[in-house]
DNA sequence: GTTGAAACACCCTCAAT
DNA sequence: ATTGAGGGTGTTTCAAC
């Protein structure tokens, strides 16, 4: 990691578990004035080390109780039309991860969606005006760890 | 959803997305008195659909570059070596998701890491002391869409 | 639901060390 | 790096409507 020591990362993991936290709880966690706290935060941000933060929501209260992961194999490899993909795939408010892997698929979604009639609506989306080759579904059947915060020590 | 109206949902969505928000901004944005929208965030915080907040980090930035996805097929299928084997990954710091799921394989695991040296380390921590059938990786090429919001509305 | 106000905590800045 | 202090902002709780 570049300009950063010990304290910083300290100061980082504490903030990505609980944002909620007042300056002076974090410094003294980290062992600083709260002073000089403000500062390293505000060095923190400045470097981009610090993205915002957002209110954590229970998906399962809000009726969202359906994790599925979809292997996507296309027939068209080009530059632009992944980009096209992407900017249609980024419309549906269910997806909440789009990667393109290497090996055997070319896309993989995470969707998180209400029940199985909430999936067959996005699926019905993700594959409307795409020529997508193959598309499969991984349902999770538990969450047995879910947006754990960054690994900032080690390495 | 249960006991919540539109305004709940915009307020959800609204904090969801930005929770340094302040309660005078947040009540301007959904249309209500600082006053109401402070009883109403109390409320939803009693009823479990506020779970805190996070600061989100530039995982590039902390030298966390590759994200793989780790498929898992196991020889037991218990209930007990799977709350065993949860917790055995539980300790692995670089993994930010694992999801029990149907089908081809058993497990998914999201593994967060610095370079193929970190997925390295990563690979033999999760596979000792544990009797795994097949441990194949999906390596994250590119990051189309990250970590976004909820689904709030629709459904 | 609303406005207004009071009490308190927090954030940001500056001065001095 | 530290403490201390001041002004401005935000939060929380009232009272009154």
């Amino acid at each position: 990691m570049n300009k950063t020591d010990e304290i910083d990362r300290r100061v980082l993991d504490v903030i990505q578990r609980d944002a909620a936290l007042s300056q002076r709880d974090i410094a003294e966690r980290v062992g600083l004035s709260q002073n000089a706290l403000w500062r390293r935060l505000k060095r923190l941000e400045e470097l981009g080390f610090i993205q915002g933060a957002r209110t954590r929501l229970d998906a399962a209260q809000l009726g969202l109780d359906l994790t599925v992961f979809v292997m996507i194999r296309t027939r068209n490899h080009s530059v632009d039309w992944a980009e096209e993909f992407r900017k249609h795939v980024a419309r549906i408010p269910e997806v909440s991860e789009m990667h393109r892997i290497g090996g055997e698929w070319d896309y993989m979604l995470k969707v998180v969606t209400r029940g199985m009639s909430g999936y067959d609506t996005v699926y019905r989306k993700i594959t409307t005006g795409f020529d997508l080759d193959v598309v499969t579904g991984l349902f999770s059947m538990e969450t047995m760890l879910d947006d754990r915060p960054l690994d900032v020590f080690g390495g």
